[in-house]
RNA sequence: GCCGAUAUAGCUCAGUUGGCCAGAGCACGUGAUUUGUAAUCUCGGGGUCGUGGGUUCGAAUCCCUCUAUCGGCUCCA
């Protein structure tokens, strides 16, 4: 007999062998019907004592702690459509026979495999048909089945089957650790877990068909993924549908030509955003309110140059790694002259720092600068604002002691946290990013410096506590990071802000302070971007807020209406006055009913219209209308009043 | 850069198996109208159907080249 212990802390004995589905099925049929997949924890596991996925039907030999994991959970997600990649590969094999298959994970949203077709093409109007094929096999109710093979055994079944790629990941693993799971006439290697049979899988969309590197090697086969998404119910799928339309209708790319805030020309070059005057307006309050904040902070201004000498790079260290797929060096008229397009601004903040001799008293120093910056990013990789070749880097670079290191780079988090807040961004983590954990290849200074650094970060972020996750060989070339995601109100996962530990630019640039005891000593520098980019930011709040910005962050924040001409001069004095108030208002006095001009206006996104006619003329009021809802009306004192109320409030 | 899809007016899109001067709505211009909370009416201008080549009596439509866009891959200081 075995002990199995659930969530809420009872004890059950079941006997050995038992699977979850059997505990399931004794605790209710209703619940066995909805259970997904198992987490488990077994006392004293070699696994150091963590909770792994289990398959439903698989025995539990010892004493352990047990969770049934219903759709709910992102992991029973992930073991459904683990599944349904498995699923989707039969079907692949029944339409096509001889198809050789890569690897098939789940991913976030759903699932894909990769696939060898032999030549053949596979177009998005065959997806349908796979559809159907996976929803006929599903409804045979197939077992997943787990089988432990020897590595011998399993390669001659997939070199009989000439699967290559199945044999190039076999040969990785070790003997005695390998599995297959069966389901149908479909046979895999697997690590698992897998749902319990197929018959729970009642909605599938197949949603990309997309090229793919064999292991991510652009030098490898290229295969063909498909990606999928199922679901245990067709409602989920339609909602799933419509939230796809929702972040259709939010795209910023959308939307920052229907705002007018922004456009590209491929005459100007690719991945080089135009902003148009009113994104231009949004930019400009975005940079003051970080300049703002940063003054209160003990930030510097400093103004760089977008093209600096090669040189500069060579000595960065950034020519090294990056010169071959940058932008080319620029040739001035006389020879031997090379200017690079600028690719970031710490050299040239370096080179501020050197300028004068500094004393441990002036540090920190901290230098911000907005800084336009150029990257050759590959042609296949632009993307509206979130990927461009020019960018705007709300950047800054700390020099400090290294007693300071700590605090400062706490400071830096706070600040983060509070541009995200401001924003409304709610939900976010941070990702501690390091070098790899064993070839050190690609990374420049010394092992101490970089345990320093690495240390540096993950106590801070622990500190401050942050919901954090560590991914190895992420690390900047030169220092650690601590990269923060966002979550936007769709669901979906930014990369915003960034911090970034380096103690080798200062190398580098022999950079040195003295120190009290009169010696010279090297500062450590934190690079950091709160939001990243302002265009990549601009792309994210857009996205985030559908448009809907908030009021202190809108180019034109007040429209004035008047119902006819014979009001325009009364708009015209309510206007004045709202302008006097530094409140960005505007007239709309063109000769359209004002049905269509409300329409129009509220197509742009202006949160607050101020209609005025007659009565608002003879009692000196105005009536307001807000993000399409009425208000009321007011005096116009009573409005301004009103409105530095509602900016107060975002900004609170 | 690689794989796949797409490319018709400023924007969103129609254009059936190749066949008369290539269409609509919005936007723009014009005239009327002077408007009370998301589209007033009139008339008008605007496209060598992404580019270059080919097949054909005839190409927006079929084939190839290039370019760009979109979805992925690779990359991301």
């Amino acid at each position: 007999m075995i002990n199995i212990t659930f969530p809420d802390g009872s004890v059950k004995t079941f006997e050995q062998g038992i699977s979850p589905y059997e505990i399931a099925m004794s605790i209710s049929p209703r619940l066995a019907s909805e259970v997904l997949a198992a987490s488990v924890r077994f006392e004293g596991d070699s696994a150091g004592g963590k909770a792994v996925t289990w398959d439903l039907t698989r025995p539990l030999d010892r004493n352990a702690e047990l969770s049934l994991l219903k759709w709910d959970s992102d992991e029973a997600k992930h073991v459904f459509w683990h599944s349904s990649s498995h699923l989707m590969a039969e079907a692949l094999e029944a339409l096509y026979p001889g198809v050789k298959f890569g690897v098939g994970p789940a991913v976030e949203n759903g699932f894909y495999y990769d696939v060898d077709f032999g030549g053949r093409q596979i177009t998005e109007s065959d997806l349908a048909n796979v559809e159907k094929k996976m929803l006929e096999l599903a409804r045979e109710k197939q077992e997943f089945e787990r089988i432990e093979v020897s590595k011998a055994d399993a390669l001659s079944h997939f070199k009989e089957k000439g699967d290559q790629y199945k044999c190039e990941l076999i040969e990785d693993l070790e003997d005695g650790t390998i599995t297959y799971y069966r389901n149908g006439a479909f046979t895999d290697l697997c690590r698992g877990p897998h749902l319990k049979n197929t018959e729970v899988i009642k909605a599938v969309k197949l949603t990309a068909i997309a090229g793919a590197y064999w292991k991510g090697d652009q030098n490898r086969e290229q295969l063909t993924r498909i990606y999928g998404i199922t679901f245990p119910k067709k409602s989920l799928l339609d909602e799933y549908l419509v939230m796809l339309e929702e972040a259709k209708k939010r795209d910023h790319r959308k939307l920052g030509k229907e705002m007018e805030l922004f456009t590209f020309s491929n005459r100007v070059g690719l991945g080089l955003p135009l902003w148009l005057p009113r994104g231009a307006v949004m930019r400009n309050i975005l940079e003051n309110f970080l300049r703002k904040k940063q003054a209160e902070l003990g930030y510097l201004p400093v103004v760089t140059p977008h093209i600096g000498s090669k040189d500069l790079y060579v000595t960065s260290g950034h020519y090294a790694k990056y010169g071959k797929d940058s932008f080319q060096p620029i040739h001035t008229p006389q020879e031997g002259e090379e200017y690079m397009l600028k690719p970031m601004n710490c050299p040239h903040h370096c080179e501020i720092f050197r300028s004068s001799p500094r004393s441990y008293r002036d540090l920190p120093l901290r230098f911000a600068e907005f800084g336009t910056v150029y990257r050759y990013e590959q042609s296949g990789e632009l993307h509206g604002l979130t990927r461009v070749r020019g960018f705007t880097q709300d950047d800054a670079h700390l020099f400090c002691r290294p007693d300071q290191l700590q605090e400062e780079f706490e400071k830096v988090i706070d600040l983060i946290l509070y541009v995200f807040k401001t924003l409304k961004m709610t939900e976010y983590m941070a990702q501690v990013s390091l070098r790899h954990q064993t070839d050190h290849s690609k990374y420049i200074g010394s092992e101490e410096n970089w345990a320093k650094a690495e240390q540096a970060i993950i106590d801070a972020a622990a500190k401050k506590g942050l919901n954090t996750v560590v991914e190895y060989d992420e690390a900047a070339f030169y220092g650690p990071k601590l990269d923060f995601m966002v979550r936007d109100a769709l669901g979906r996962k930014w990369q915003l802000g960034t911090i970034q530990v380096d103690y080798n630019l200062p190398e580098r640039f022999q950079l040195e302070f003295t120190d009290a005891d009169g010696s010279k000593q090297r500062p450590v520098m934190i690079h950091r971007a709160p939001f990243g980019s302002i265009e990549r930011f601009t792309a994210v709040v857009l996205e985030h807020t559908a448009g809907h910005l908030p009021l202190w962050l809108s180019p034109d924040q007040v429209k004035v209406l008047p119902i006819s001409e014979k009001y325009a001069d009364y708009a015209e004095k309510v206007c004045e006055l709202l302008k006097n108030n530094e409140i960005r208002a505007s007239v709309d006095s063109r000769n359209e009913t004002l049905g269509k001009r409300i329409r129009e206006i509220s197509l742009l996104r202006v949160p607050v219209l101020v209609i005025v006619g007659e009565k608002e003329m003879a009692e000196g009021t105005v009536s307001v209308r807000r993000n399409g809802s009425d208000v009321g009306s007011m005096s116009v004192a009573g409005f301004v009043e009103y409105f530095r109320d509602a900016v107060a409030q975002e900004l609170a």
